[in-house]
DNA sequence: ATAGTGATGTCAGTGACTGACATCGGTCAC
DNA sequence: GTGACCGATGTCAGTCACTGACATCACTAT
C-alpha cells in the first residue's frame, strides 16, 4: 500500500461532482471537495487550474479524437465530411457515459461561469480542428470556418442529446443537423444562382 | 453642477482599458481602475458585475442591431439572408471605432478569461439571434444552427479585420467569409448528390 | 545507509467580490 | 420653505478563490 490512498485527482472529480449538484457550483468550497476527498485545498489546486476546472479536465481525449480522425480522413474526402467524421467519432465515445454527461451538464447549465468554461474549451476544439484542416491543405479562411461550424453543430447536436431521453444516438443526430445546417444554407444559394450549379 | 462628477460608467470604461493597456489585464487591481475614475473600488463593482465586465458593457446595443435587422427583413428572405444582413448591418457600426477596437481586442487576446467573456457574450447573441429567427416561423435546429453559422462568420471576419490593417471593410469581408462557408460546405452536397440539387 | 523525488500538508498572503450601513446633494409633495 | 425621500457614492468588515514558500515523509535508486 501507497503512501496515499490512489487516484487522487479521480476522488476530487468525483467529491466536486456530487456537491455541485448536492448544492450547486457557488454554494460549494473548495475546502469542501478536497475534505470529501480527503485531502486539502491546496492539493486541489495542484490538480486543477481552479474550481471550474475539475469538471473539464479531460478534454485532452477529445481534442486528440478530432484531430486524428481528420488526418486519417482519405485524401479525396472534403473538408466537410472530414469535420463530420471527427464528429461522429467524438459522439460514439459519449454512448455509454450519457448519465454521467447528462448530470454534468446539468451542473454547467446552471452557472454562467462554467458555460463560459465550456465555450472556451469548445472554441480551443475548434482551432484545433482547423490546424488538422491547415495540414490537409486547406487554406484559411475555409479552415477555421468549417471548423467553426462543425463544432456549431456539434453544440446544437448535443443539446438535443442531453435535454431529451427520447432522442436517438448522438452520431445520429450529428449527421442530421449537419444536414440540416447545409439545408439551411444552400436554400438561399439556390434561391439565389440556381442557374449557376451545374456549370 | 451636480454631486458629483458626470458618466462614472464612462470614465471606469476608460481607466480601466487605459491600465489593461499599460499594465496587462491581470497585473490592474479594481482598487487601480477605481481610483484612477476618482472612485472607489465599492463604485466599479456597482456599475459592472466583475472586472471582466467593464470591457463588454454595451454588447446590449449590437444584440439590438441583429434582433432588429432580422426582424425587419422582408418575409421572402431566407433565414441565411436575413442573418447576413444583421451580420452586414452590426459590422458597420465598427467603422469609426476600428482602433478602438483593435486595443481592446489586444487587451482580450492577451487573456484566457477575457476571452472565455468575449464567447459567452457571442453564444449570446447567437441564442438572440436564433429567437429572432424562430419568429420569423424558422424551426429548430435550423434557427440555431443558422445563428451559430452567422455568429462563426462574424468571428472569423471581425480576426481577419482586426489583425490586419490592410483589410477592406468588415461588413465586406462578413460577405466573404459567408460565401466561403457556403462553398465549404456545398462542395461536399454537390460531390455527393449532385443529381438532385434541381430535381 | 544516504541522498534524492514527488505528492501532499501547512501557513501566510493578495485580491475579487459582497452585504450592511452611513452620507449627503437633489427633488418632490405639501 | 421644509421635511421626507431618493439615489449615487463611500466605508468597513467579511468570505473565498488562488498563490508562493517551505516542511514532511514514504518510496526509490545507488
Amino acid at each position: 500500500m501507497g503512501r496515499w490512498e490512489p487516484d487522487a485527482r479521480g476522488r476530487l472529480e468525483r467529491a466536486a461532482l456530487e456537491l455541485y449538484l448536492e448544492r450547486g457550483f457557488e454554494q460549494v468550497t473548495v475546502a469542501e471537495i478536497a475534505g470529501r476527498a480527503g485531502l486539502t485545498e491546496r492539493t486541489f489546486f495542484r490538480h486543477f487550474a481552479d474550481k471550474r476546472e475539475v469538471l473539464f479536465w479531460g478534454q485532452g481525449a477529445l481534442r486528440d479524437i478530432f484531430v486524428d480522425t481528420v488526418a486519417a480522413a482519405s485524401a479525396s474526402t472534403s473538408p466537410i465530411d472530414a469535420v463530420a467524421e471527427a464528429l461522429a467519432a467524438a459522439g460514439a465515445i459519449f454512448h455509454e457515459r450519457r448519465e454521467h454527461a447528462r448530470r454534468r451538464q446539468a451542473v454547467i447549465d446552471a452557472n454562467a461561469g462554467l458555460q463560459e468554461r465550456e465555450l472556451i474549451k469548445l472554441a480551443s476544439l475548434a482551432a484545433s480542428l482547423a490546424g488538422a484542416l491547415r495540414r490537409r491543405g486547406v487554406p484559411e479562411p475555409a479552415a477555421s470556418l468549417t471548423a467553426e461550424a462543425g463544432i456549431a453543430v456539434f453544440k446544437v447536436a448535443f443539446v438535443r442529446w442531453v435535454s431529451d431521453p427520447g432522442e436517438p444516438d448522438l452520431p445520429e443526430l450529428i449527421r442530421e443537423s449537419l444536414d440540416e445546417l447545409k439545408g439551411a444554407l444552400i436554400t438561399g444559394v439556390l434561391a439565389n444562382a440556381p442557374t449557376t450549379l451545374n456549370g
